[in-house]
DNA sequence: AATGAATGAGCATTCATTCAT
DNA sequence: CATGAATGAATGCTCATTCAT
């Protein structure tokens, strides 16, 4: 216990530092991309010396990989947080939408920037990362996606791929609006729009043609039957 | 007019160093990233020295801004040139998807991934010139769906913003797909799917279902005639 | 008394991490020279922190500096422990060639490469001592030399200096050939060739020279002898 | 002409500014050593500023290597330039222990303690050229040296390995005492006296003892002969 | 007009050393 | 006494940009 007691304040006190320093880095990878984040730069705003950035972490590189991971994984565990298991696919889209949309454009950090910037650009390592985290994290809407094909519900003539590439890149594209034209737009409404036309896209459009068709026949039927049976009445013509 | 023969010659010389500087750049920009690509490398892929490159242009984000500029230039042109003008606004969205596509994919030029990088990268004022570019480049479609809009064939509760994040947005993302991993996919079907899927969540919906419901109306509005022509008949309902 | 039994633990417990680090220091300074080596990896080496390295010694060159003394204090013991004390010059540097091969080439403690590298190398410090030990080590065969001059054994018409270069810069040249081709000689094959042929080179010549004379004195007058006993007799040719 | 003139003297300022730098670099690198000189001090040396070092030479590394390989061009050109080339293999080696000290000891270039620290040191490149250098520069000793064995005048019995270690160990170990001493000996005499000493060590001490046993043998025989003309005195005794 | 030459301002990273606990 | 933590001072190297010729 005496020996805890001891080691306890260090250790918390370094956890604190590698938080403090985590912290400096993301808003400073945020502002100014990887590229343009220097290590004088996060050093100054953790308030440390830049020795001391890396005490903690190998280089530059090994830290915004940090920075993301760990980003990722607050975003994960509040996609998952609070996701219906059991609920369908269409309540599921809405929840992953919805979700994306708070948490990326309610967080100033940029980290939204970054990651869009940085998973397309030079530092081959982190762009892997990048890439590795993102597809943990469209996962889940991914496997829902995929029910939903077997289901019927989600129209099977298409390539998953292409479904992900409709989801998020329609998403990626909202937000990036929003972060260059600088105009936060209304969550809500536009997180209800987006599924909407998302859905209407993915949802099997023959369902209601052939509805339609179908009850367009026996209306037809329907019709002829009446006709045939008031031979001597009037007959109203349907557009 | 002797003014102009000595003057001419030195004008087109110069007109030709500076294509020569444009086309290395982009070469170079293309294979490097903005960030990645020196001026040393753009001088020698031209042939010059690279104090020439200053000669010719204010410095290196500059002559980055005149490759992406051109660049937007040729495949708006290419964009406009066949797009049948006077056609449905489905044939005009396949045309730009199909069109889009081909281009970026068909070029190994690279500056697709240029401009998907840098306009979400540092330079701010190349990544607002790419923006500009991408919005004239986006305008037709978007004057399209516009007009699609106001004659009912676009679903006309959402934001024009919305539509072009999604169309877009999937775009990017296929692109950037087929970037990352090297897959070329197949050009042909995929816009046909793409298009497919964007035609079906920015058609109306409300259309089918409201031709479905006027639809039914006038089907319950004919059975109700046709039993009360056939009073004495007991008539056959469907569902 | 009771007084030594608190401090003496201590002083013995001192005493063990003085050795535990001057063993560590010397795998690591023989391993990576002295430039290379790093008070990280000694503490390390030695299962302690880097910060502990200092609360023994002063520094980086003073922890190096007491390695190579204790080293040349070892090597200094080796050589003179078994040296025949009584024996004539021949046998001494016989004895110390072999000696020294064997010290230095057995052992792969790689502490002769450090000593020649940085014998020759920037820290001037280290540098002087490591000269010191040389001196105070190459002292015996020295002196055996300085008394084979007077004895008239060893050519006195050399400055000793020079001689002690002939000796001592043949066999570290032998050393580092064998350090740097990584190929181990014939220790004993090569110590015998290398003092022999150090003794031809330190041997007075005139020795052979004079004994040559004063053979062929010796003959002459054995001939004139000769010549006159057999006087009637013909007398022999020599050659 | 006229092009020529315009461009020749900007190569030879350009030849000029290679020129002063090496220059520069062979001070500090003869005055620090490897690790001790730092690309700023040759900047400064140089009267430039530190990027235009890396204008010329591709770093540190390579400028050192340069520096190593031009002084050894100039001491090899000094070396062999004035030697006797029909002499003998006697002359050969006087004359390459005076050159060789005459070199090393007249300029005060400090290049010799360079070679010698560096060609034991960390940089595994540089050391490789340095002994590739060195290997070059003590050939055509070898050669005299092997030429000598085969002909009888160099003792056979060793390995030219060895005598090669005795000859260049000899001769570091002197300049490398005059180095430290800071006492420059008196280069004629030293050098007479290194070639006397190294020619004693390499001639065939064969040669003298077979003369001394063959004379033996004479005067064994003369004696015998001796003892037989003087037949009346029975005493032959042999040995 | 073209350029060879030069450089200022950085940049990530290293490491011996100090000090409060 | 032992050390975790922190850092000052370098270090080799890069590159967009300038300028005299």
């Amino acid at each position: 216990m005496s020996a805890l007691q001891r080691t306890t304040p260090r250790q918390a006190r370094a956890a604190h530092r590698v938080q403090d320093l985590l912290a400096a880095a993301r808003r400073v990878f945020s502002e100014h991309g990887y590229q343009g984040a220097t290590t004088a730069m996060i050093a100054e705003a953790a308030g440390v010396s830049e020795a001391t950035v890396f005490t903690y972490f190998a280089g530059k590189r090994e830290l915004c990989i940090q920075v993301v991971t760990d980003w990722y994984s607050e975003i994960s565990e509040e996609l998952e947080r609070d996701v219906p298991p059991l609920s369908s696919v269409h309540a599921k889209l809405a929840h992953v939408v919805r979700a994306h949309l708070v948490t990326l454009l309610a967080d100033g950090s940029g980290m939204c920037a970054l990651v869009l910037s940085e998973g397309r650009a030079a530092e081959p390592e982190l762009a892997r990362v990048i890439a590795d985290c993102k597809r943990r994290y469209t996962a889940p809407l991914m496997h829902a996606l995929a029910e939903g094909q077997t289901q019927g519900v989600v129209r099977p003539d298409m390539p998953l791929r292409l479904l992900r590439d409709l989801v998020y890149g329609a998403m990626e594209h909202v937000l990036w609006d929003a972060i260059t034209t600088l105009k936060r737009p209304r969550i809500d409404t536009t997180a209800e729009q987006l599924t909407e036309l998302i859905w209407s896209a993915i949802t099997p459009r023959d369902a209601s043609l052939s509805a339609l068709q179908r009850l367009r026949e026996e209306v037809a039927q329907a019709l002829r039957h009446a006709d045939a049976a008031s031979a001597s009445a009037s007959s109203p013509t349907s557009r």
